[in-house]
Order: C-alpha cells, then sequence, then structure tokens
DNA sequence: TAAGAAGTTAAGAAAGAATTAAGAACCTTA
DNA sequence: TAAGGTTCTTAATTCTTTCTTAACTTCTTA
C-alpha cells in the first residue's frame, strides 16, 4: 500500500514515515500543498495523508482539489484541534475521515486501513478474484477456502495485481508500487521474477488457475482468461 | 516512441536513458542546445524533454524555437526549483508540461506518457481505427473485440502506422522511428518487410480488412480504402 | 515484354527475456 | 546472538522475439 503525506513539520512527517514503514507501508512524503499535488497528479496513492495547516495555501481547498481530480483516492485530514471542526464537516467527507493532532500512530493506522478497505473494495472486507480471497486484515490469502502462507512481498504483489487485473504492469511499475523511492535506486528489477515465481508457484499449489500471465517483452497481468 | 532528450549532465542523461529503454522507448541524447535542435529538425520526436539550464544559452528561446517550428511535438520542461517558476507559466504551455530536479524517473515516464496521449489521439485512452482498438494500458490490440497477440514490434509498428494513418510511411521513416539512433547503423531495412508481413498476418487472421497497404516504391499506408 | 528494382514469404540463426533453483545477505525475534 | 524465515543475487536453462538470408513474386519502365 502507497501513502502520500502531505505535512510540513519534518519531525513529525519523520516519524509517520517510520511508523508507516515499519508497518510496511511506503509512504512518500511532501512538505506542501504544491509538490504533493503534483505528486498525487503523478502517481496513484491508496490514501493521502494531508495537514489542512500549512502555511502555503489552504488545506481545505487543496483537499477539495484532490477530491474532485481524484475521488477514487482515499484522504484523510489532519488538523490542530479547534474552531476548525465545523468547516471540516461542511465537507462532504463520504469515505474518507479526519484526526486531530496531538494523535496516535496506531489511530492513523487504523484509520488509514480502514479508509483503504472502504475504498479499494467497497466496505468488502475480503478481495476476492476467481478462487482466490484475500483478508486484509489477517494479512492472509485462501484458494478455494485453502490457506496459502505468502510472505509480505508476495501478499503485497498478489493484492497490487489484483488491484490492477487485467492491465499489464511493467517490472518498473511493480517496482515503483512496492518499493517505492528506492525502485529509482536499483540497476535492474530481475529479482521481481523471483517473486513472481514463487507467487505462482504458491498459488498453483493450492489449485489456483493460472491467472498471472506473463506479457513477454512487456510485463504481468492478472486475469481470468 | 521516440524521445530527444537535451541535458548536458552526463550521468542524469545516461540514467534517463537507460530507464526509457527499459520501457521500451526510443531516447536519444544531445548535450546541448544546438545539437538538440538539429535533431529535432532532421528527426522527428514524439516529445522532447529539454533542461532550459543548459550553459549554451538561453533554454526558454531554445522552447520556444522548438514549439514555434514543431509545434506537433510534446516538450517537457526539466528545470532546477528556483524563481524560473513564473518565467515559465508565463509561456503558453498548451498540451506540455515541467518538471524540476530533482525528480523521480517513473514521474518523468508518467508526464511523457501524458503528453503523448494528449498530443496523439486527443487524450482518448483507446486508440481505433476501424475494426481495430488498442489499449496502451493493456499493450494489447482487439480485431472486432478479439485479442490479437502482438509482439512489442509488431505493436509498435501498428500504432506508429495508425498515428500516421493515410499517410505514406517509408520503410527509412518507419526504422527511424521504431529504432532511432541504431537506425543509422543498419545497412538496409529489410527486416521490416518481416515486420509488416506478421503484423498483417494477424491482423488479416482475426479478420482486420487490408487496411495495410504497399505503396509500390515508396512505402506503407494504413488507410481504410 | 524483358530486365531490374522492390516487395513477399518462409525458415532458421542470433539476440534478448523469462524461468527456475540454489544460495548469500538480510532481517526478525525468541 | 543464534535460528529461522524472507528477500535479493547469480547463473544455467528454456523459450520468444527479432533479424538475416535467400528463393520467389510482383511491379515499373525502357
Amino acid at each position: 500500500m502507497k501513502l502520500l503525506l502531505i505535512e510540513d513539520e519534518k519531525a513529525l512527517a519523520t516519524s509517520i514515515q517510520n511508523y508507516f514503514q515499519r508497518e510496511n507501508f511506503i509512504c512518500e512524503w511532501a512538505a506542501d500543498y504544491e509538490t504533493g499535488i503534483e505528486k498525487v497528479n503523478i502517481y496513484r496513492y491508496d490514501c493521502v495523508l494531508i495537514d489542512i495547516m500549512l502555511p502555503d495555501g489552504d488545506g481545505l481547498d487543496a483537499v477539495r482539489e484532490l477530491k474532485k481530480k481524484f475521488p477514487e483516492t482515499g484522504i484523510i485530514i489532519i488538523s490542530a484541534k479547534n474552531s476548525l471542526d465545523d468547516r471540516i464537516s461542511g465537507l462532504n467527507l463520504g469515505s474518507d475521515d479526519y484526526l486531530t493532532k496531538p494523535f496516535h500512530l496506531s489511530e492513523l493506522n487504523a484509520r488509514v486501513q480502514a479508509v483503504i478497505r472502504r475504498r479499494n473494495f467497497q466496505g468488502n472486507q475480503q478481495i476476492v478474484f476467481g478462487k482466490i480471497s484475500i483478508d486484509p486484515q489477517e494479512h492472509s490469502a485462501t484458494v478455494a477456502r485453502q490457506e496459502v502462507i505468502l510472505t509480505r512481498k508476495e501478499y503485497d504483489l498478489l493484492v497490487y495485481l489484483i488491484a490492477n487485473k487485467n492491465r499489464v504492469l511493467t517490472k518498473e511499475s511493480i517496482a515503483e508500487h512496492l518499493w517505492g523511492d528506492d525502485a529509482d535506486l536499483m540497476d535492474n528489477f530481475d529479482f521481481i521474477y523471483t517473486h513472481i515465481k514463487n507467487l505462482r508457484k504458491k498459488l498453483m499449489d493450492k489449485g489456483a488457475p493460472d491467472y498471472l500471465k506473463s506479457i513477454y517483452g512487456v510485463g504481468y497481468k492478472f486475469s481470468e482468461s
């Protein structure tokens, strides 16, 4: 899962980033609205965490812009606890959420999980694709109700593939999504072959059809037929 | 797709070139404005990536020149993050874009894709020609909704032909576009016959009309009748 | 209409990409 | 800090695509 944090306080930003990294999210950071919106324009994030009290503009405008342009991206608003509350309640929060400072990181985490769940899979607890189903809360996957033990990377890869079913994903875009900024430092993405192979094997061993197709010279595609 | 990168930093240029090569673009490189403009005068690029801070002249002048002489070529401006911003916003960016250093390669990629899409196919996701439709996201082509499995070169060739429908393209210009600088090293372009033949066969096998015409002594044309 | 130029086709060699297994490096966590 | 698992690297192998060659056909023009 990939998050964007828009927050000017360096120290807070870093600790949030570290926290989510430990929780195996990719968490990128923008220090102002301009940079933040620019990043959202380019990448797809599962959820944007946005402090609405930054010096460079009105955070609520930024939220409105994001919601309008990227209705499918989850937004969690972070604000100092004060009279802003009614302005926020004026927003149509829809599937999103907000949080007042100070907060516990685990609380933020819980809300991120909730937003992503609501957003990505229309409130379903389970992600289902053919014989495969995934329980994001338990971080577990099954094929025809038999549990498949996946490592973190394998799990992330599977979720990303299913979230982009029927589309060809290049090794590069997979790396981009699963490794975030680190991907830029890599000189080749061959190790993805290993993850693909292992994921395939585990799924097929439990009797799943050959969902994970290779498109020679291009990438991989997860599809029924 | 064919790009030209105008950038003096050798290391950056190389890493950009490598990246786009992996993404199956042709990416050529010029270290200064003079060489760059010369190349654009000679070849046709889908998009030019231009650093506007090179030592040999005013980059914005170069941009204006390119836009004036080659309005159909996309331009992405690369600049260091500083006070130039307002000068750039003074340009009529139109369908183009700009980017401040440092940036992620995938960010640059996303923008290139966006510029090319806007330019070539008026923002449509799907490229449609008669019975054929192409989905760049899926990297797939169909004839009358039946999937046609194309190799990379076949796919690139088809996209290029459709992007230039009703125009006669010489073997040379096709090679130029699909192989970039490598084309200069080739002593003949006869192997294109093979690609044409294979593409034709795959399209006709799925029932497409004979869109791909040979113009004896000149080249090929993709047209309805 | 004959001769040369250009295009088509098939078959196979060379280059490139994907698969796989084995193991080294690296985390965790007890 | 040692055990156990995960992730990444390397290298051999297999498979696909791409390019080359060569025989053959079609077209153009003198």
